[in-house]
DNA sequence: GTGAAAGCGCTAACAG
DNA sequence: CTGTTAGCGCTTTCAC
């Protein structure tokens, strides 16, 4: 029995007879070398066009022994993936840059429990690189990937080692400055919602939270893990309100934990920017949608995301590129804070 | 000069020369022939285990007329396509039974402009089937896809032809116990908030409304197209706001227009579930997130996914396949109406 | 500038 | 049950 009928089938060999060339300068048409003859490459366009040829992907993976595929890994759950609008920033920023290249951009997404074969997908030469979108400590297989394919990471891998490439936001001077602020406008008694303390960038805000207490000579009035999630957010606001007084000001280290905090002060008659003030991380589309519209620590995504595809087209193709790349933050001031 | 360094390098010739076989007992083994004797298979998998020996997917696929993955195809902008919780559902259900198989999944966010390269990559032989996740008349590029694999698709197709696979919800069925439910409820004056008429799903829901209404003898309060995202729920509540008396009650096709106009009204200082019912479509995460807790039309998006999977990998693998899929909704009340 | 020839690593008849 | 033999469709020296 014959197999699903063949596809967008024209092969380089019936491009070539009916241009009357080899194939030779059928490939070489098809890659954009110079040394082609105008009438041939007239022919071949010609030809192509006519047949509608699609270099077959596998054969040329084969003998060039490149993908001109490039994975994007995504070590989270789904959902958590798919909650956050900061990956649809970074998503947005990657694609950009790929689909203006000619690599076309697998996304992976590995949790936990798919990534064995996700590692196994990486190793099988299916891709030439990869970008890793997040990090957390217990990503194990994360490092031998390194190992197999060049990797650029999204954020600070938790051991950076010498060759690693990483674009990241200055976190710890985001947190810093984001507290800094709320002591600006007086306030004393600060709280933080942090992010889950195996990821670089909850840690490294949550750092720069506490350096920034510390130089005023302040303690923390509360430190709470979010998660990074809006359910989290919203516990995190609850245990806070449950534990004592509330504090005069808080710094939640993403919008969405921040949206969740709205929702649990919201149940009890608080506001944000009146009872409370809250200044949030990422200025993604929810800090807007809020009400009141949340003051915020703007991260770069779209760039971010931008910057590592750039890094990785950049090490694909032989050109120098930069191991450690970390874009700036600032405040964004609306009415929460 | 070298090439970048050789990765999980191993090849099946040495596999073969390693366990004193041939290279054709080494591929039954990694393809899981019987026909082994076991001392073979034992020596073989010694082997590839000492070795490390992933198989090369690109000769793999030369060889076999088959990539083994799978497109998921999103002809979404990112950001819509990140916003809706309906996404992460589908997708979550889709990655669940293809993880599952031996198949590996290609996200390919399809956006308009990106839509030429996406087909030539469909096109080029690197995957052996697709998924079309959401589906808007415009998309005509899809059209053709079916005819380059086998394609299964989310939501009835806008055009479906005879040998199409889909798998749906009855929209129709849904918006009118929708809106039969309010009507029990005592409700007269009722509006909607319907998605975008380019796709079939916010079509029919809309159309299952006004037959409701129309049996009932009622015309729409407001008919408003909120484009199923937050902002243009948003939106579309403030035009009927503006329109003139409130509704008693208002369909919304998605819980995330829901949430904007919940936010719309609360600008108002209107509150839903008791200065309007509000009834969504969803049953999504942030139908719980909502104050007061929206009451909603189940649809069971992480089921549809995974028949949607199944459906391919039964095509894929010469099974017979259920062309038209359509499961069930059911109204989950809770708060707002 | 162009073609011939030699594989890339694997699967799939086909004998045995 | 196992090895041999042909390719899969393309890139890439290497001569001409």
């Amino acid at each position: 029995m014959e197999l699903a009928p063949v596809r967008g089938t024209a092969t380089i060999e019936e491009v070539a007879a009916r241009a009357g060339v080899s194939r030779s300068t059928v490939s070489r048409v098809v890659n954009g070398s110079t040394a082609v003859s105008p009438s041939a490459l007239e022919a071949v366009r010609r030809a192509i066009d006519e047949l509608q040829y699609v270099p077959n992907r596998a054969a040329r993976s084969l003998a060039s022994r490149q993908t001109r595929s490039i994975a994007l890994v995504i070590p989270e759950q789904t959902d958590r993936f798919f909650g956050d609008p900061f990956f649809a920033s970074i998503v947005a920023g990657i694609g950009e840059v790929i689909s203006a290249s000619d690599y076309v951009m697998n996304m992976l997404i590995a949790s936990d429990d798919a990534s064995a074969k996700a590692l196994a997908y990486l190793r099988g030469g299916s891709v030439d690189g990869a970008i890793v979108a997040s990090h957390h400590t217990s990503d194990t297989f994360l490092e031998r990937l390194a190992d197999v394919v060049p990797v650029v990471y999204g954020g600070r891998p938790s051991r950076v080692r010498p060759d690693d490439y990483y674009v990241d936001v200055d976190n710890v001077e985001g947190g810093r400055v984001a507290t800094g602020y709320l002591l600006g406008r007086g306030h004393r008694r600060i709280g933080t919602i942090s992010g889950p303390l195996d990821m670089p960038a909850a840690i490294d805000r949550l750092r720069g939270f506490r350096e920034a207490l510390a130089d005023a000579g302040l303690e923390p009035a509360a430190v709470e893990d979010g998660d990074f999630t809006e359910m989290g957010g919203a516990l995190a606001m609850n245990r806070i309100l449950a534990a004592g007084p509330l504090p005069d000001a808080l710094f939640v280290a993403s919008d969405l934990m921040a949206r969740g905090a709205y929702t649990a002060l919201r149940e009890r008659g608080l506001e944000a920017g009146r009872d409370i003030a809250i200044i949030g991380f990422d200025d993604s589309a929810v800090s807007t949608a809020l009400h009141p519209a949340l003051t915020t620590v703007r991260q770069p995504s779209l760039s971010q995301g931008r910057h590592m595809a750039s890094v990785l087209l950049d090490i694909l193709a032989g050109r120098p590129a930069v191991h450690a790349t970390i874009l700036p933050t600032e405040v964004v001031e609306r009415r929460s804070a």
